[in-house]
DNA sequence: ACATGGGTAGAGCGATCATTCTACTTTTCT
DNA sequence: AGAAAAGTAGAATGATCGCTCTACCCATGT
């Protein structure tokens, strides 16, 4: 079941995705919720804290996302980047919304730690594929490339398009796999 | 010699990386820049303008960075990506200037030409470099792969540092050549 | 000498911002 | 049923925003 916090949380993350931070005022962002002013403030007492909260929401929505997809094998490893293609394609694509956010709210601690937090959980993710598929190589080296690529690949799709950038960055993590000698 | 405009926009753009877009109002815009309000607003008539100054000033700096290196071989192709780790190291590491921008203004057309335009500037940098070392092979999709490893390492290093996101962008780009055949 | 162009300082304007508050209504629980 | 919790609408507040305007200053060139 979702709370009502959720709920919110869910619009306000839709919002911020469509609009950006910077045009969005309090205002309209209650408009968008579909809440009171006071409810609203309930939850998320501060502008930031409402920040904070897209922010959590979209954590959460992101990790669903790449859950599943092959067990082994270097898809097991490639399956972020695909499953990234895959929400560009159907969810959105407005570059990164956690360096979106920190970009408008650059002396923020609370979201700074909220994106560096979200950043560090998703290169774990690449690292825990890695350590699966080839404990004997250089796990911490050849995730940050991929965290790189999946980066990269975030920012270059809203500039060249989605399946370029996804055929680019698909190419370059097999060629690093490749180089590294993981087939 | 330098313009009294462009040294204000130099100015801008150093203000915009240092504090942000949303954080900086046209007064703190005028002190940075220790100019009066009327002559701030007679080279740049709005905020908008100040912003797509601040980008132009940047566009200018950082293509004068990438000028010079190696002529020939794959440091010549590589040679963007290095710079980058320089521009990195010795100038600023707040991710990209251009794409904070759009970030904070997704609906301004200027803003957005500014940004598209030097975005594809730089994909062509690629293009070019590749043209002269490497003419018979698919130089497009090449280059697409180094941009994006451009564009990863700038948004990798504000979150995990400058020298490990170098490091990665560098080797991806030299398995990405090898795998194409371009030692 | 003095007009002119380009500069300064800073007050003022209307709009908008984030936030708080009052007053009322609906839902939920016992 | 009735109390308590949680919702609504939206006015009010004080700060700040982008921008304009008035009034004055100081070089420079003929």
């Amino acid at each position: 079941m979702t709370t009502r916090k959720e709920k919110i949380a869910g619009d306000l993350d839709r919002q911020f995705a469509e609009m950006g931070f910077a045009e969005q005022g309090v205002e309209a962002l209650r408009a968008g919720a579909d809440v009171s002013l006071r409810t609203l403030y309930k939850y998320f007492p501060s502008r930031e804290a409402m920040v904070v909260g897209a922010l959590e929401h979209r954590d959460k929505s992101y990790f669903d996302w790449l859950a599943g997809g092959p067990e082994s094998g270097i898809e097991h490893v490639l399956h972020p980047i695909v499953r990234l293609g895959d929400w560009l394609r159907e969810v959105a694509n407005t570059g990164c919304l956690f360096l979106n956010a920190l970009a408008e709210h650059p002396d923020s601690a609370a979201i700074r730690e909220t994106v560096l937090d979200h950043k560090a959980r998703l290169a774990d993710e690449f690292r825990i594929r890695l350590q699966t598929i080839a404990p004997d190589k250089d796990v911490e080296r050849i995730a940050e490339t991929l965290f790189l690529l999946h980066e990269g690949m975030t920012q270059t799709a809203r500039l060249h398009g989605r399946d370029r950038a996804t055929e680019a960055a698909l190419r370059a993590a097999k060629a690093a796999l490749a180089a590294e000698g993981i087939a």
